[in-house]
DNA sequence: CTTGACCCTGACGCAACGTCAGGCTGTGTG
DNA sequence: CACACAGCCTGACGTTGCGTCAGGGTCAAG
């Protein structure tokens, strides 16, 4: 079995130039030519540019896409397995950009307007040849994770209202218990974890004491919930975070 | 507040020199300078950028998104239900590639070789610019689509290798029907017609007679599945079309 | 044997920036 | 107060990934 460029164009959804352009930077090549010099393309060379294509998608440049593929170390399947993880990374990456597109859509029709970090967040980490596992280990918890945006754009503006200023009131009683010099792993500011975790999980997704210690690190680790913190009281993101991991290891212990 | 190139850049996650382009082409300008040239941009220059940025990512090229942006007839809330849709549309169809990578690792590990046109397929409609409502029709019954993605995902082997089997079996016996003559709007060709809804039914979505119809009339439209029944038999696309649309009308009249 | 659809190879064009170069500005430090 | 260093400015050229002719050969159908 084989195709002639046009064929192939129209099959993969591409057009002949851009099939031109792969033979010429030859990431891919007909593996034949007629007696007349036309371009046979074979089943091989659709595998290849099956997978080119998916890593264009993905945004990746098309030199490096080249030495993906020509990597003799990397069997086919890894890159398959490279594939779902980036697409589902993307996914989540787009459900994230639907949600914050829908939070200002709330903002707007109630009012309110979100913070320039707010607005933004959803575009800091776009790094599209980022395929090392930081993503996945930073947001390894996808499930928490889109539980949540599914359970946020399913609430009402008067829910979203409670639920922010539930968070918001909590928060100013962190900064409260931070200003008048309570420990950070004192009962009473365990206690307010606490709090915060069953917030968490009565309106965003489940949070169990393990998950609620990783989202303390991420307060100190990750600088855009820092910032929310600092914003609030200077200490506040480390100091919320000790309190966090403290009554983490409370309930485990 | 304002913000410098160099902060609104970090802030956005985009490069001093993007916005520098985005000043040139009059696409983002910001609103004031300082005395001695600097760029200050205001909260509505950040306004502004967020959408171009949504809409950059969604792969519109520039000139559009200027044009777009500065119809004084679209009110901002419309560019944001405008691009929620296509963000939306854009999750479906990363999962669907998702769900084609994963079916290409199945086939792998099962030694099987998919048809070029099932490797494609997923490429077919990949029209960034897109933005009327042609893929909101035609993959407008978007819930059974996904739903059909989800559970051939969690197909085993043998699930799947029986679902197709089911299937080829039918299509092979539809062929035969077309091959002897009997009628498209037959009793037996009918018939045929019902089993192949509730095959569907049964192993990928809920498919009620209308949603069937639906599909028939894609099998003619849509050269995709055309391409599909004409490579077991010519005229077959016709064929089973009609005859889902005659026992759609059997069921609901 | 011609006509129309399809193929070939240059070659130029274009969008959306990246990347210097050369020079001014602003500010914390010794 | 000088000065170092980060940050800003405006050209201007380079790069990627094709789009778009131009000029000419190929092939199947009628």
């Amino acid at each position: 079995m084989s195709w002639t460029v046009g064929e192939l164009a129209r099959l993969a959804g591409v057009t002949v130039r851009t099939l031109h352009h792969y033979d010429r930077i030859g990431l891919v090549q007909p593996s034949d030519r007629t007696a007349s010099g036309y371009r046979s393309y074979g089943v091989r060379d659709l595998d290849r540019l099956q997978q080119v294509l998916v890593y264009r998608e993905l945004g990746f440049p098309l030199e490096e896409v080249a030495t993906l593929l020509d990597d003799p170390d990397a069997d086919p399947v890894a890159h398959l397995r490279r594939q779902l993880r980036l697409l589902r990374e993307r996914v989540e990456r787009t459900r994230a950009m639907v949600a914050a597109v829908e939070k200002e859509m709330e903002a707007r029709q109630m009012g309110i307007s979100l913070t320039p970090e707010e607005r933004f967040e959803v575009f800091g980490s776009h790094d599209p040849a980022r395929y090392d596992a930081e993503a996945e280990e930073r947001w390894g918890d996808t499930e928490a994770w889109s539980q949540s945006r599914r359970r946020t754009a399913a609430m009402s503006k008067e829910d979203w209202l409670r639920v922010t200023a539930e968070g918001a009131d909590l928060e100013r009683r962190f900064a409260a218990a931070l200003g008048s010099g309570v420990p950070a792993d004192s009962a009473t500011a365990m206690d307010l974890a606490e709090e915060h975790r069953q917030q968490i999980s009565r309106n965003f997704y489940d949070c169990p004491p393990e998950v609620h210690a990783g989202l303390g690190r991420m307060y100190v680790d990750d600088e855009r919930f820092t910032a929310h913190y600092e914003r609030i009281a200077p200490g506040l993101a480390r100091y919320v975070s000790s309190a966090v991991q403290a009554n983490a290891g409370r309930r485990s212990g």
